[in-house]
DNA sequence: GTCTATAGAACGATAGAC
DNA sequence: GTCTATCGTTCTATAGAC
């Protein structure tokens, strides 16, 4: 049982209030407040509010990106050269992000609401962290859609993965506005119905007929 | 011809600079610089930096909400009681959103970016900001997709307009994402293009099978 | 590694002359 | 309506004692 230290506490109390306040609206005062530590102990372990930014991304996009991989590889053994099934594909990417999003000892939606937050921050240093971690991911699952949607066009798989991006960043980030908005009728806390539905949904639309307007 | 007055500069170089580094990231100091105004100015005729954010949103949101309510209302009054079928509420929903973040003389995708940045925005104030301006649509809207998918559960319905938001806030707040992602295969300046392929592929994942896990 | 103290700059907002 | 000047606050970052 390892006792949590300074690096964890700032890093905790980071990632809390960057999903709340968002980075720009956060100051390392407020931070340090929280993790009870002192104002230069951020500056000794990280050397920069920015570095402190990119090191609470890591430490959950690291194992999460990993996870995604070693699904779709899993999936890819298992069937040889043949072409993954799309819904294995959907949910390789999509269930350990929705697992870990509603996971309390990872951050639970404290982290993707971040995380969220950071795909719509214009902020270039950000922006590169972001491609920074999930390059790998893309880079992988983008030839396995194309495997499993081999009559649609290249444009129109990239469009349609553009939309899903969004979906499942949206109902990663702002899973509690749902509730509100459907009153109170869904449960953002049910991960698996979740799971399946954005599954169905996100199915659904990569099969979509392809417009005729060009 | 009406010259454009100081109120307008600092609404311009807002919006401007707001989606470019996020109302949080922004001072009123860096708007005044690209409005050549005085500091001054900006609270005399705005009161507060929330309220010129506020101005921002509502000078594009309130014409493109209104187009928006038309544009169902005329399909609605075209088909007397019957309901709008989905291709065509969804057209009347994504399609103004998207002519406006594709139009250079309104902000073009600088609003939307800054609007897709405002959903992410966990800041109360702000928060109300978006269910003020948004609240008339939601309420037409939503009733009008009950009727066009009159097999579909209320809950299902909400989860998948929570995707459709995700979607098309996405598409419209990071189109340039896109082109960058797809090797420059994919153009966002196609904005029919943009519509068609967004409500084929929305229409598909609101009519996905309803899946089993529950 | 952890602290106090502080430098140095930027912030939102306002008072009051014109 | 527009300006200058400035108040009071907060920020990131660092220097240097322990």
């Amino acid at each position: 049982m390892k006792p949590v230290d300074t690096k964890t506490h700032i890093l905790n109390a980071a990632e809390e209030l960057f999903a709340l306040r968002g980075p720009h609206g956060t100051s390392l005062r407020q931070v340090i407040v929280r993790a009870r530590v002192n104002l230069a102990a951020v500056h000794y372990h990280f050397g920069s509010k920015e570095s402190v930014l990119e090191a609470v991304l890591a430490r959950r996009l690291v194992p999460l990106n990993a996870e995604r991989l070693a699904l779709i590889e899993a999936h890819e053994r298992a069937r040889g050269g043949r072409a993954v099934p799309l819904e294995l594909i959907l949910e390789s990417l999509v269930a350990p992000a929705l697992r870990l999003s509603r996971d309390p000892r990872k951050g639970g939606g404290t982290f993707m609401r971040l995380l969220g937050r950071c795909f719509t921050e214009p902020d270039p240093a950000i922006q590169a962290m972001l491609t920074r971690q999930f390059s790998g991911v893309a880079d992988h699952f983008t030839p396995a859609f194309r495997r499993a949607l081999p009559g649609l066009p290249a444009v129109e798989l990239f469009w349609r993965l553009h939309f899903l991006v969004g979906a499942m960043g949206h109902t990663m980030a702002d899973a509690e506005r749902l509730r509100t908005f459907s009153g109170g009728l869904c449960n953002p806390d049910d991960t698996e119905g979740t799971i399946a539905r954005l599954v169905s949904f996100l199915t659904a639309g990569l099969r979509a007929k392809v417009p005729e307007v060009k």
